[in-house]
DNA sequence: ACCTCGTCCTGGTTGC
DNA sequence: TGCAACCAGGACGAGG
């Protein structure tokens, strides 16, 4: 979505901004946010877990959470009644945000709060190079929660949400219920590429389309045609067919292979 | 401090 | 066919 959107918003100003529905900014005035938002030049697009930072050039910045069912769209998706919101910008082209669910959220925040916004909430960033799995040990030491749980921690790592930390647990051979804390090197090390296989495997495929997912331009990923565990109910495991199990961890809907992942 | 659970929403699917 | 129950990509606050 980053990728996506970036070239349509950078070194843009925003002209009109419209926030129709005010859950949107909660706990804070949308008519206010909007107000705030007018004149802003966009220096760059950001990520960091899955919140986007619009970096304004006067320092302060927006962070767009799209949660389960939100996107942004290169177009202004006139007549959608999902449209929460529509940015005019100064080339005269229109971004839209669509979210069926509500469940997103637009965040302004000056710029000595930025950062310390996202440290409270987001841990290492898996793709980069600091990431190391001696680094994930650390981080998951001490912990007794369920393995996918202390995954979807977004202060564990950032980024995995239930797909992909279904998909990192299949290739890594690792027990979603596993206690976090007990992983020894070998198995570190496993995790450790695998969360990365699935991240980077996600973003070539721009994505998994289930329902709402889209892409900037209306269109949908493909990741979801690539799943190795998520959502295959009734269906054998690709390495030793046997049927995965459908359990539910930290809330969340799991699947796993019981022989290739075992307790 | 850590962990689990309910809640915030809308709409699609499932089961009776 | 009709309708209620259940389910969905996430994160936060309350309570244990």
């Amino acid at each position: 979505m980053r990728r996506a959107i970036a070239p349509a918003l950078e070194g843009r100003r925003f002209d009109g901004v419209e926030i129709f529905d005010p859950r949107l900014t909660r706990p804070f005035d949308p008519v206010e946010v909007a107000a705030e938002l007018r004149g802003e030049r966009v220096r760059e697009v950001d990520r960091r877990g899955k919140y986007l930072i619009v970096r304004f050039d006067s320092g302060r910045a927006l962070l767009i959470h799209l949660r389960m069912t939100g996107s942004l769209r290169d177009s202004d998706l006139a007549d959608d009644v999902h449209r929460r919101a529509l940015l005019t910008l100064d080339d005269g082209t229109s971004v839209a945000y669509k979210d069926t669910r509500r469940f997103g959220t637009w965040l302004l925040l000056e710029p000595e709060s930025v950062e310390p916004y996202i440290a409270a909430r987001v841990g290492e960033e898996p793709l980069l190079p600091a990431f190391t799995a001696r680094g994930l040990g650390e981080r998951l030491r001490d912990r007794r929660a369920p393995l996918k749980a202390a995954l979807l921690d977004q202060r564990t790592l950032a980024g995995l949400g239930n797909i992909y930390v279904d998909e990192a647990l299949w290739y890594a051979k690792l027990n979603p219920l596993r206690e976090a804390g007990t992983l020894d090197g070998d198995e570190l090390r496993r995790l450790h590429r695998a969360i990365r296989k699935a991240l980077e495997l996600g973003l070539a495929r721009q994505g998994s389309t289930l329902s709402d997912y889209r892409l900037p331009d209306g269109s949908s990923g493909s990741m979801q045609r690539e799943f190795r565990a998520y959502g295959r109910t009734g269906e054998p495991c690709d390495r030793c067919g046997t049927m995965f199990a459908k359990t539910r961890v930290g809330g969340r809907s799991t699947w796993h292979c019981p022989a290739c992942q075992p307790g």
